[in-house]
DNA sequence: TCAGATTACTTGTTAATTGCAAGTGAAAAT
DNA sequence: ATTTTCACTTGCAATTAACAAGTAATCTGA
């Protein structure tokens, strides 16, 4: 019986297929923007965003980013049916990696919101800069 | 500046989506990779490839990068058999991204070559400088 | 020159993942 | 007390990935 080789164990320790083995699917990525660009912080927001995800992939995917350490989970203390999904450090350092396939997208693709684009090119620092600050802001467990 | 639309309809036409629908796969950055850093450039280097990509995988991604522009085929003018692999400026304008994404994996998860995570680290800039300049040299249609 | 090797694939089959629809139980709202 | 909201789970079909094997064109060495 040839066995196939387990998906927890990885293809390399390159670097780059680390990340890609965490974040390289249709929708990981799109979870971290939601939570660090438009400050969603629920399943149904996550649920509700432009893409449509699946509401098992959905919660297939928030399971995996906390178990890298890339979201935290926390009840909301107003309604116990909630729950507040954030961005730990270490998904908000995702911040310059979400940037640049932004700014490549920008440069080589059609693509809708000028603004953000807009925003990062004027000043890409500043831009990190404020989405750190706004992230320290709204992550504050008592809100 | 953007560009055309591919044929399969897009989830949004955020940019971060768009660059999820292009790069959001296991595979497809680890090609570019091979040939960015490691100057590949045929079929059977990229199955050589230390994550061992399967033939039919290899050759699906190869035609979907060709399709977006990303990356260019030609004949090897020394033997008949070969076909040469090329990232075009597109593809090299990525080399952002996968230099964040190293940078990240780096500095939150276990992995391997140091001595690239070093020459980033000592400056990123001239890293990506030395990087276009080796694409510069080597593709050059006459070699 | 011709057998054997190399190259870039394709085909067939099985395993895994994704997507869709519907359902669940706890908590909150009415 | 009933309905609604919320964060899921379950079942199943469709899509995609992985593995093994094969193929045609070309090159290489005796």
């Amino acid at each position: 019986m040839p066995r196939r080789r387990p998906r927890n164990q990885l293809r390399s320790g390159c670097p780059l297929n680390v990340s890609v083995e965490i974040l390289g699917d249709r929708w990981s990525l799109l979870i971290i923007r939601d939570m660090m660009l438009r400050g969603f912080r629920s399943y149904s927001q996550f649920l509700d965003s432009y893409e449509r995800i699946a509401t098992n992939i959905l919660a297939h995917r928030l399971k995996k980013l906390e178990g890298y350490g890339i979201i935290a989970t926390r009840q909301d203390p107003l309604d116990g049916r909630k729950l507040i999904y954030t961005l730990t450090e270490k998904g908000m350092d995702l911040a310059p990696v979400l940037t640049e396939m932004v700014l490549w997208t920008a440069a080589h693709e059609e693509h809708q919101n000028p603004e953000l684009i807009r925003q990062i090119k004027k000043d890409k620092q500043k831009f990190l800069a404020s989405v750190r600050q706004r992230w320290l802001e709204n992550s504050s467990p008592v809100d």
